[in-house]
DNA sequence: ACTTATATGATTGATTTCAATCATATATTT
DNA sequence: AAATATATGATTGAAATCAATCATATAAGT
């Protein structure tokens, strides 16, 4: 019989952070854990392998990873749908066999998290973001990583280096976090930051960031980008929120 | 035909290692990677099992860890011990205020478990090991990463970018892993690899070599090095196993 | 040197696991 | 309210996997 959508998400997610915790569950325990059949089961299986959370084997399935980046993750927090809804207006334009440039921060970490679902052959991503690495580590797409001085706290990579690695790409877009955006522009709080989001423009035919809509009206230290610069928004917020803070709507994409 | 014990036990310590990689093989890889008959996987697993190193699923079998550290520490197995010997005998020479670079690979990685407790103050570590990165993030250290393409499988960075990067380094020391040595010199399996340390190497004023005493006499498929290349080695092999393989223990440092 | 012990690969029949198919109950859509 | 879509459990034949057995070559013991 037909249940509810969520009830099946649900119970696969319950199934995915089961695994997380055992690392290997035989199939006869999946199923009798969650009470259900072998072939409901199965089929769960086949979907948390094919999104790559889970990896199977005869007779049962187990987790590679496990969250190396917990904080980080947290931080992706509750607006995770809406900026998950944010990353999911990026997909169209990744195109087979292109190259993305994931930067760090949790808006563009949503981008990743889609990728192993999307499937876009021959994708190749470069990111000085660990939390990525670390998620899409073991899937399909290649994966590159700009060299550089740790920032612990923040698990991504700045630094001069990194700017440097960063000129030897080609990258067909940038997907980038921001602070904050003002009439002036885009903002970021760090410079070192900024400086690898501009070497990422300048290396790219096009750039996206992603803001969600809070963020609107919020100035911060550096300035990435005025609206001159061949930059796309993409946000959730309306378009007479972005008006009253005379943000030109022209380049904005809206969900 | 029977087979000398030792070779048993070097094989079933190899497949153990592998698993403590790989996190989970089938059986199919086992019987190729290791040249043995599916009967002789399957014997070597039931003992594995039976001395709870591995578990077993139907079709392959896998490593377990106790999950307080998840990552990369409990893949050292069991010689963790011998390769921490090795790795302590690198500390004195990493002063103060110096540059270290830690290649990839587990035993390497055991100087990097050192470093927490040794408190260098102002010590540089460069890497291209995600493991690496991963255990030392958050600590004193300051951390610097190559850039390059991820090998998701060894977690580790190489590649033409890797090189570039290591280029723009000074090392006062690399410490370097081994897969094999033999009267030639060192060796590794991926050319890769070795193209890396070969720049670690030319970038440093000294490099070392850990290995651990069954890694004699085995050959692999690219030269690090020969023994005439100013490289030590530190290993906890004997004066005797070294002589019976020819290897000069002028440049040896052993334990 | 001779005997004994055992590690190995091949084979085999029993068992387990798999993916595909089907009828059905119930979400979801119209 | 009616029509459609789909998630589920049961079934089934095919394929994969398993443990046991056997002959043999060679290490280990005497």
């Amino acid at each position: 019989m037909r249940v509810a959508k969520n009830v099946v998400e649900a119970r696969r997610q319950l199934l995915a952070d089961l695994l997380q915790n055992q690392r290997y569950l035989p199939l006869e325990q999946i199923c009798s854990r969650l009470s259900i059949s072998e072939a409901t089961a199965r089929r769960d299986l086949v979907e948390l392998q094919r999104s790559g959370r889970i990896k199977r084997t005869p007779g049962g399935a187990f987790t590679e990873f496990s969250d190396k980046f917990p904080s980080f993750t947290e931080r992706l927090g509750r607006d995770s749908d809406r900026k998950n809804a944010l990353a999911r207006q990026v997909l169209p334009h990744l195109v087979s066999g292109s190259t993305v440039y994931i930067d760090g921060g949790t808006t563009p970490y949503a981008l990743a998290r889609l990728l192993p679902e999307a499937e876009i052959p021959g994708l190749k991503v470069v990111t000085n973001s660990l939390p990525v690495v670390e998620l899409l580590s073991g899937g399909d797409v290649s994966l590159h990583i700009l060299g550089g001085d740790l920032v612990a706290r923040q698990s991504l990579l700045i630094g001069e280096r990194a700017v440097r690695a960063m000129r030897d790409w080609k990258i067909n877009i940038s997907i980038l976090g921001a602070e904050g955006i003002t009439q002036g522009g885009i903002w970021n709080s760090a410079p070192e930051v900024v400086a690898l989001q501009k070497a990422a423009m300048a290396n790219s035919k096009r750039s996206f960031v992603l803001v969600t809509s809070e963020k609107i009206g919020h100035r911060a230290g550096a300035l990435l980008a005025s609206w001159e610069a061949g930059l796309r928004l993409i946000t959730d917020a309306t378009e007479r929120q972005l008006a009253s803070a005379r943000i030109p709507s022209l380049k904005t994409e809206r969900i």
